[in-house]
DNA sequence: CTCTTGATCTTCT
DNA sequence: GAAGATCAAGAGC
């Protein structure tokens, strides 16, 4: 059945929002957990992940709701630390707590967290992010309007967030870097890890169940 | 919607 | 010289 689209019902209400209200304001920030402490980090890399879903990531006061993150151990043929320590991933091979970001296909920073205990090369792979505090910045570093879009993939988030070398090494638990709890623990949904071609198949993908956000669907 | 490709730097073989 | 924890744009359906 046609109808006119100017009085299709979702049109007519949507319209109607636009005029009285043309220009939203932004949504205001939800309110902020207690802030994660170091030893925060000092946890097996497949406790830490999940955990950090729901937890909220600034830098400076730009950053949202971590979505989903991927854990990587050196133990494990994926990831950076596998193959012991080098100036690229020596950081991992400290103490938990810090962040590690590094240069992805040329182009892009993707950031982890260093987890676990000194020696032990772990870490949680941030991957996408809710945007919730400082849209207009992450718009403008980014080139984009579209929300979805801003921080869902590990080199975006850091675009958005404005995360480059400049943050290797730094400590999670101090500025530029803050970290603030979740208030519940969310439906956590785990799959395997995006874009790796070795340890394919270990389900350490670890995302919030349902989100837009996401840099791929489970 | 899915698939393909180019961009571009660091690390490792 | 090749591969890589990626992204965006373009082609095709």
């Amino acid at each position: 059945m046609q109808r006119l689209e100017g009085f299709h019902p979702f049109y007519r209400d949507s319209h109607l929002k636009m005029v009285q209200n043309p220009k939203p304001a932004e949504v205001p920030a939800p309110r902020l957990g207690k802030p994660l402490r170091r030893g925060f980090f000092s946890r097996s890399v497949h406790e830490v992940a999940p955990d950090l879903i729901g937890a909220t990531l600034l830098v400076g006061d730009v950053g949202g709701i971590i979505v989903e993150v991927e854990a990587y151990h050196h133990t494990d043929p994926a990831a950076h630390s596998y193959n012991g320590p080098t100036p690229r991933n020596r950081v991992m091979f400290g103490p938990p707590g810090f962040a590690y970001v590094y240069r992805s296909y040329g182009i892009h920073w993707c950031v982890n967290f260093v987890c676990e205990a000194k020696g032990s090369a772990s870490a949680v792979l941030i991957r996408a992010l809710q945007p919730t505090h400082g849209l207009a910045a992450m718009r403008r570093r980014r080139g984009l309007q579209d929300e979805r879009a801003l921080c869902s993939g590990p080199g975006k988030l850091c675009q958005a967030l404005g995360i480059t070398i400049s943050h290797n090494e730094v400590p999670l638990d101090i500025p530029p870097f803050t970290l603030h709890a979740r208030f519940a623990k969310p439906d956590i949904v785990t799959g395997v890890r995006i874009g790796i071609t070795k340890a394919v198949d270990l389900p350490w993908r670890y995302g919030l169940k349902g989100s837009r956000f996401l840099s791929k669907p489970f």
